[in-house]
DNA sequence: GATGAATGAGGTTTCATTCAT
DNA sequence: TATGAATGAAACCTCATTCAT
């Protein structure tokens, strides 16, 4: 499927590196016909980005619900590295754009959006344990998740089984 | 000058999307003496690159001879966030290349070496505070660090200072 | 066709002179198709050769199976000036390249091993005839041949016919 | 010296693929200066083609003035191929240049004149031998040292001095 | 005489996109 | 739906030539 190669093409070639005619032929069609589903290139982006952006809020509702403050955390910690060890290339890709200026409006309101929400809820959960900075803690929190999520992408040899342990040990004990 | 013009233009367009139509205006140059100074788009990459590196590698050996490892830490901190703000553009290139295949190899070893170096500083420091398990401790403490660094890059408007305060105030008390 | 505005255009222009565009042009489509049939230019240039070759090479064959020796000598001498007239330009670029360093490899072990072939038959024709020194009496049959055709090359106005019935004339008489 | 960095490159790489830049470097100065010299790079060729004209011409006269025909023809053969092994690049550019278009008017008529000269030479050469056509047999003979001189500058391993003896001998005995 | 930085035109090639079939 | 030939703009790069020093 089309946009099954963009995924795997965009984020080790980059956007705007890969061709057209190199999605169209690891998908298994014609070029021409990528252009009755997408308009554009970009719109294949994004459409790319949506759906996996879709795909991430869905995983990360569960825990949301979670009750136990140190559960949470635990849930959330070991959550993130499923979700990235499962979709690498996809979280590569976010990145990668993410720090450029590709800003592609609709989908980085959505994620503003997401990440506002998880980190009011772990505001919440660290006031709750009687952190004396609920509000640093939280971003300190997701910070420290996604540096080893990026150490993750660039070197997949890393423990990171044993780092999240490390981790939820800190936090929970 | 060019090489400054690629400094600006890459992290914000990104490499394969500026032109070099583009970095030779910017420089106030002719495209064609581009080529006098730089054989190819993708060394005047890599000599930018390299360039960036060697003023980092500058930076981060001050610190490495400070004795006291709670200071060594505050040190790292600071420097640290210091750099980030001085050459912003720098560091978002930097991510958004290394998490692309677009390794370039003389770069990628310089840095893997400087990595290495700072990982094994932070593994006696971290021993020395008599942490239990020093060696996943310095990763993390380097990707915490990494994380805040990257999401002050997404969106500058983050408290960074009071940030960097709350986890020197956690590694040192 | 594309090939055949090359075929028209690299022995009257030279290779290196004759730009794609005008190639294209000549050819009335756009230049970016010929990057859909040719991968680059030069391989253009292997192509057309290749064709030309071919063609050559089955040619050639026909006298091989001549029985009589001088009926051999006179078959070749006549089948050479045919194919020389006929496709002119053709021999002027091949000509040209070969006095080069544009070795094209894949081209040149196919004439060498014509080359070699036809030598060798001629090497057993001049035995046939009880010349004192076959080898070379071949060589030379053959370059002066060739000597004949360059000259008819550079002046279209030679006395062509007449000078190959003389050099008939002296080989089998 | 430029003119003779130019000799050495023109033939090799062909004239339109070589660079100034790259004849100056091989002469040892700068690009600049050849302009004080040369006011373009179509005029360093045809200077230097003058010059191996002119040294050709030279070479070329001591033998008009030998009376005995047989030793004339014998003079002829030896001194052509001795100044082809001195001066192989020289030829082969000479060749390649005149199956282009690149008529270089000046050297072209200059060229012509030898010709006519050297074969209406030989065609009383052949008279005087009583050969039946003497017109024909002069371009024959004139044609078979042209071919022999172009399959030694492709191929410089074959056995040049024989072919001679041997080319000298048929027409001399 | 001599340099080499600088230019600008033009070269080859790539590629997103369109369209007849 | 599906193809793939076709396009044209723009990308990277080369190079003959000029000119201030």
């Amino acid at each position: 499927m089309i946009i099954e190669s963009a995924l795997k093409l965009f984020p080790t070639q980059g956007y705007a590196s890969t061709p057209v005619s190199l999605i169209a032929k690891t998908a298994g069609v014609s070029q021409g016909l990528m252009y009755n589903f997408f308009n554009s290139k970009e719109e294949l982006l994004k459409e790319m980005i949506q759906l996996g952006a879709k795909d991430i809020a869905e995983s990360m509702q569960s825990y949301l619900t979670v009750t136990d403050p140190r559960e949470a955390i635990r849930e959330h910690v070991l959550k993130t590295m499923a979700i990235i060890q499962q979709r690498k290339e996809f979280w590569r890709l976010l990145h990668a754009i993410r720090l450029q200026g590709l800003v592609i409006q609709v989908v980085e309101d959505q994620f503003r959006e997401i990440a506002r929400s998880v980190t009011s809820t772990f505001e919440k959960i660290f006031e709750e344990l009687s952190y004396a900075n609920p509000a640093l803690e939280a971003i300190l929190f997701l910070t420290q998740i996604d540096g080893l999520v990026i150490l993750y992408l660039q070197d997949e040899t890393i423990p990171l089984k044993n780092l999240a342990d490390q981790l939820i040990k800190r936090y929970t004990s």
